[in-house]
RNA sequence: GGGUGGUUAGCUCAGUUGGUUGAGAGCGUCUGGUUUACACCCAGAAGGUCACAGGUUCGACUCCUGUACCACCCACCA
């Protein structure tokens, strides 16, 4: 006999070895089925499962069971991620903690570092494993996956090639202003920047003196004084008069502290006349905006712009009065300065858009610098076979546009464009050592400074290599002598998003394959099992904050290394947050609903419902312990009424195992619950496929729980009880669970094992439950709400009126048609009502003293309760009836009696007007006679 | 500055093509229950002018416009 109540802790862990060992999570490349395949994201190596996770691994094992019942060849790949920057600092952090060094970089040096780094990750790696399958995922552990596989990194390495030997490169090597986070000492993407409201200070003061412009002096505002020491222009609008006479003229301009500069005044639409004073200083240097404004204008001036600040936020020793000073130093003593040379003309406070680096969390500089980026404007690739030849941008466009590639919610479709639209060269390269190395080689014999590039012309001294080899590590020579020995590489790491951007197709490369370096990138994709069969993935499931990240990335890199697409659905899936709809932050773990403390106390398969159930996709949605523990409830409801069902086989002495799967028993021998029960499951098995099929969980969902918990359990069963024959509950159950099981895989297959038939096989591989036409039958449906309605009528008014439980009464029920179902069920009234008499009748009752009644759609039901009710009470409650209903009727009335309606609307409606006309009226009259009676 | 989403019962949220029983669920509240599957339960009840204002329509929670408040994303006003 099964326990009283379901114990998820005694369970779980022991389905998900019976799982793992039935082999039902490995995918077949050679088999012939429909692939249905997903990437799983992979989680962080560095960190532990949160709720984030959680979501997506509910989310995405629905989505996997639900297709190999459903006989698909399923693929769920999972793995890890480096995760670059974000592993490298918290073990920085950890060493500098635990082994107290200062510079664990300087300590131990690149190669010792990357090692400890890759112990730590191997340790939390077995973690995150088996945090996963604690949330009962069905992944195929046989392919599991890390981005710093030899194999995908491989496929990383020819990717860096193809581009960088495009014609014209997609991948080159420029001197340009970058986002420079001081902290971490490397550079960041445009898309790790969050812009945040900070409150700074303008200050505005005389730039070029009234001697100089032949006028009034020029005055500048600016929020960065500092950086006006590099500065080599002013730039006004164009059609600003207050400057029209200097555009063009060239100043000196001496600041304090020694430095004195030369600047243009340049004209530019850019500018806001209405900002500030209408005129901006220009500092190439330190600011991608005015780097671009300068490069639209340098040809009329030849001065070099200069680098202020170095790339520890401290002012560079050339500079003259400030060298060495932080920024904050410099910025203080620049404007105690100009406020002695009486050129501070005013200092207001407003608020000012701050960069922050999404990392470190720390203001981020604008810093030029020597690194790696990806073109995304060149048009250089022929896309599916297409005449002209597209850029990145325009085929990340395109896939989106003509829904090869849909986003479920369609409005993130907008927000990808809008994306896209902004999106500007990507800088790929990172100076921190954890990650793939950028794959590009210099020939220390053959090292040549090369000519003319943007930073030299300025005269900036750069040492500006070409690497003589770029590509795979294994053929490395350098190509223009020929030594292999003397090859260095390049010191930097690549942007862990760049091999995320792979990680639908690197991950279904053959690992044996890739250790051949004679093939080519486009053989180990021919002759990839994996990668001919599972390419492109079904659909790829996260949340909407790495929309840009990670799922545009992915587009990009695959549309561009494979020409396929990564995926052909996105489902984005929203943000947990705490119940007062904040974000759980790890910072304060109080905040935090920790799936690890969850799983053991409520089970798996209800947190996995808390999260879908009442949640739509791309909107957040707030997780709290209540209701979980209502879903725990369900599981638990689901539980006992399987071993109701038990029981009342044991009782019947009929094995559960003994009852074959097929149910070939004809409608016109069931019993109408019975009947009942098949037809309306039949329907269920259709919406919920449908609904999945659709990818609408949280409404299938919901439609599960009510089927169970109202229909089977609260009406059914309770009316079975007494019922000898099990075969039709068993069958209905055994259906229920094979539609719950993507849901809640856990229970459902430790229930199967008690109520399958004799020689059947774990659940997960059971296929999914077919539609039976024939068992589809509207009538019993009916019949059965029919009776339910009548007892909950039968217990209402018992209770309106205060008949106490116990008390038995008799009940008079009038049927509009005669049909002897009722009376066949009058043991069941008797119970569920306490009732000692049931009285079914053709015709309406003559009105006794002492009657109560409801008025239901096909049946009234009469209570004779002389002596225990209050006449007053009821001539109120019909009262306060008639009214409600007169009311109703009225606008029914109107409806029906507006010309409009009546000629416009659709027939249908019309007569579902008139039939509501119809009832009400019948009704009212029973009413009205009812209160005459007790006139 | 541009964009997106939200505003439905005390709380958390569903509501997919505008009319199929006069607006739904869970939790909470109130009332009554040791009905031998389940108190992680059963029965019943109260509670909403679907943010506001217009418009389209015979008919709008549902479509359109605008307003307010909240949240988020993007952004070259230094």
């Amino acid at each position: 006999m099964l326990p009283k109540a379901y114990d998820p802790k005694g369970t779980e862990d022991r389905i998900y070895v019976l799982w793992e060992e039935s082999g039902a999570f490995m995918a077949d490349a050679q088999s012939k089925k429909e692939p249905f395949v997903i990437s799983m994201p992979p989680p962080n190596a560095t960190g532990q499962l949160h709720l984030g996770h959680a979501v997506m691994l509910a989310l995405e094992d629905i989505f996997i069971r639900f297709a190999r019942m459903q006989g698909k060849e399923a693929l769920w790949l999972p793995g890890t991620d480096h995760a670059a920057i974000a592993t490298e600092s918290v073990v920085i952090k950890k060493i500098q903690k635990e082994e107290k060094i200062k510079d664990p970089r300087a300590h131990y040096g690149r190669e010792k570092l990357v090692q400890k780094i890759a112990e730590f990750v191997e340790q939390s790696r077995a973690t995150i494993r088996s945090q996963v399958r604690k949330m009962g995922a069905s992944c195929d552990w046989s392919r599991e996956r890390y981005t710093l596989d030899a194999s995908l990194n491989r496929c990383v390495n020819e990717v860096f090639k193809k581009m960088y030997e495009e014609d014209p490169k997609l991948i080159y090597r420029g001197f340009r202003v970058v986002n420079w986070d001081t902290a971490l000492q490397t550079t960041i993407s445009d898309d790790e920047i969050e812009h945040e409201e900070h409150e700074a200070v303008l200050y505005t003061f005389e730039y070029l003196s009234s001697r100089q412009t032949g006028g009034e002096p020029l005055y500048v505002a600016t929020s960065r004084p500092e950086t006006k020491l590099g500065d080599v222009a002013i730039a006004v609008h164009p059609s600003d008069e207050r400057y029209q006479h200097l555009v063009g003229k060239k100043f000196p301009v001496r600041w304090p502290g020694g430095r004195t500069i030369s600047i243009t005044v340049i004209a530019d639409s850019v500018v806001d006349p209405s900002f500030g004073t209408g005129a901006v200083g220009v500092t190439p240097f330190h600011s991608k905006i005015d780097e671009a404004l300068w490069n639209r204008h340098k040809s009329i001036d030849s001065t070099e712009p200069i680098q202020v600040i170095t790339e520890n936020g401290k002012i560079f020793h050339t500079i003259e009065g400030y060298g060495g000073m932080t920024v904050p130093e410099c910025r203080e003593a620049f404007v105690e300065g100009l406020r002695k040379e009486g050129r501070l003309l005013k200092e207001e406070k407003y608020m000012q858009p701050l960069s922050i680096s999404y990392r470190s969390k720390k203001p981020v500089e604008e810093l030029p610098k020597l690194q790696w980026f990806i073109d995304v404007n060149k048009e250089a690739i022929v896309w599916r076979g297409g005449k002209k030849k597209m850029s990145l941008k325009q085929i990340m466009q395109e896939v989106i546009r003509s829904h090869d590639i849909s986003i479920i919610p369609g409005r993130f479709e907008k927000t990808y464009f809008q994306w896209i639209d902004h999106l500007q060269d990507w800088c790929i390269s990172r100076q921190i050592w954890w990650g793939h190395r950028v794959p590009a080689w210099y020939c220390k014999k053959c090292n040549k400074i090369f000519q003319a590039t943007d930073a030299t012309a300025r005269g900036v001294s750069l040492k500006h290599p070409v690497p003589d080899y770029v590509g795979i590590p294994e053929l490395k020579k350098c190509q223009n002598c020929g030594e292999k020995n003397d090859l260095e590489q390049d010191s930097d790491t690549l942007d862990t998003w760049f091999s995320s951007g792979l990680w639908t197709w690197s991950t279904l490369i053959d690992p044996a394959l890739a250790e051949d370096t004679s093939l080519s990138l486009q053989d180990l994709l021919k002759k990839s099992p994996d990668f001919q069969k599972f390419l492109p993935t079904s659909v790829m499931e996260t949340g909407y904050d790495i929309l840009f990240f990670w799922v545009a990335r992915m587009i990009l890199m695959t549309t561009y290394a494979t020409g396929q697409i990564p995926f052909k659905h996105v489902y984005l899936h929203g943000l947990v947050r705490t119940r007062d709809g904040k974000k759980m932050s790890k910072s304060d773990p109080s905040t935090c609903i920790d799936p690890l403390e969850i799983i053991p106390k409520y089970g798996a398969d209800a947190l996995r419902l808390s999260m879908i159930v009442g949640q739509s996709p791309g909107n957040d949605f707030r997780l709290y312990e209540e209701k979980i523990a209502g879903y725990r409830n369900f599981i638990n409801k689901l539980w006992n009424a399987s071993r109701f069902v038990l029981m009342q086989c044991e009782k019947a002495e009929i094995s559960p195992k003994a009852i074959p799967a097929e149910f070939s028993t004809p409608n016109s021998q069931l019993s109408t619950p019975d009947r009942a029960l098949l037809s309306s499951l039949q329907r269920l098995v259709e919406n919920v496929t449908e609904g999945l099929k659709a990818y609408r969980l949280s409404e299938v969902g919901e439609q599960l729980y009510s089927f169970v918990w109202d229909f089977f359990c609260n009406g059914y069963l309770e009316l079975s009880k007494g019922e000898v024959d099990v075969s039709v509950r068993l069958k209905a159950l055994r259906t229920i669970v094979h539609l719950l099981h993507p849901y809640c895989p856990f229970v459902t297959e430790e229930l199967w094992s008690q109520i399958a038939p004799e020689g059947a096989g774990l659940l997960i591989k059971e296929p999914w439950p077919v539609v039976e036409e024939d068992r589809i039958d509207l009538v019993p449906e009916k019949k059965f709400e029919l009776l339910i309605n009548v007892i909950s009528a039968i217990q209402s008014l018992r209770m309106e009126y205060g008949v106490p439980s116990k008390t038995k009464i008799p009940a008079i029920v009038h049927v509009a048609e005669s049909d002897s179902f009722l009376l066949a069920y009058s043991q069941h009234f008797l119970r569920l009502a306490n009732i000692d008499h049931l009285e079914v009748v053709p015709k309406a009752p003559a009105h006794k003293h002492g009657m109560v009644s409801m008025f239901l759609k096909g049946a009234d039901v009469h209570l004779s309760l002389e002596g225990v009710v209050d006449l007053a009470k009821v001539k109120q409650n019909l009262e306060v009836e008639r009214a409600q209903l007169e009311k109703f009727l009225s606008g029914v009335r109107a409806k029906l009696s507006n010309e409009q309606f009546m000629e416009r609307a659709k027939p249908e409606v019309v007569e579902t007007e008139k039939q509501k006309l119809a009832d009400g009226e019948a009704k009212l009259a029973k009413i009205e006679e009812r209160l005459r009676a007790l006139a």
